[in-house]
DNA sequence: CTCAATTATTTACCTAGGTAAATAAAATTC
DNA sequence: GAATTTTATTTACCTAGGTAAATAATTGAG
């Protein structure tokens, strides 16, 4: 039986995540895809033209990051950007070509998904989700 | 109530493990050290003197990356490479201060880590501890 | 209406992770 | 023992994430 301090918990996680991670890009290399720019096309399959700063606020990560992910996605043909009335603003929308291709990617992504976790019931994965939930500096829920 | 099907997951656990990452870097930054960078004192704590290939091999990240990180560390002053008996391969070992300095950091990891968990009783970090290890592309536990 | 403050995005500079290919040294094979 | 193969590390080039500071456009205060 193995120790679960904190220590070993947070090293666990950090190794699975950067697994899930390479496993992740790796599937998606067949489509030309990194992990972020999918996440991105489904932000935006899901929500419709959303600025820049909608993307990073809903994923959580800062602006420059998401500036640098969409000027190589706009670069391969993946989303279109316009200016927003606002002036300061850029709308980001799918391209045709990419949202022909939303399916048959999301599809690839849902079986690589479910392989992922198959090691899990599906009450272990609800459970996983709660328990997951919970870490954070404020112990919120 | 909300979903948890794969995606619900991952997407979770990518945010959570940025967040961690950010939260440990700015507390690090205290003492001038990255959460990578803090893995290889650890792990050189707990092991003693390691060639390259060793920390990699045990921190499951590529070659380049530890070359990369080492060449910050030693150019910090934290750890020292030597030539093996073996020409190709480097020693890596603590240099004083960095081994002076430890004892203190290890402490703010360990609150900081206590901290990020002290949403969850010691049987669903338990419990949180075996369920990501069941993820994977081979279902392992 | 003008000037200050806020907001959206970008730029510059940093760490971390990956792959593929290049070295260089050791181990193997013939 | 010379030539091939393996092994340890590095280099070059890519994505992703962060912070701090710079623009540029809009809002707000006076």
């Amino acid at each position: 039986m193995q120790n679960f301090d904190t220590h070993s918990v947070f090293h666990l996680l950090h190794q699975q995540v950067r697994m899930i991670t390479k496993e992740f890009n790796n599937q998606l290399s067949d489509h030309g895809l990194y992990h972020s720019q999918w996440s991105i096309i489904f932000c935006l399959e899901k929500f419709g033209s959303m600025t820049q700063t909608d993307i990073w606020k809903y994923l959580n990560v800062e602006a420059p990051t998401i500036t640098r992910t969409l000027t190589r996605m706009e670069k391969n043909g993946w989303v279109i950007r316009t200016q927003g009335e606002d002036r300061r603003e850029r709308l980001i929308e799918l391209t045709e070509s990419a949202h022909e291709k939303f399916k048959e990617v999301n599809r690839a992504v849902y079986e690589f998904e479910q392989d992922m976790v198959k090691g899990m019931s599906s009450e272990e994965l609800k459970q996983f989700y709660h328990l997951l939930k919970k870490i954070g500096p404020k112990g919120e829920e």
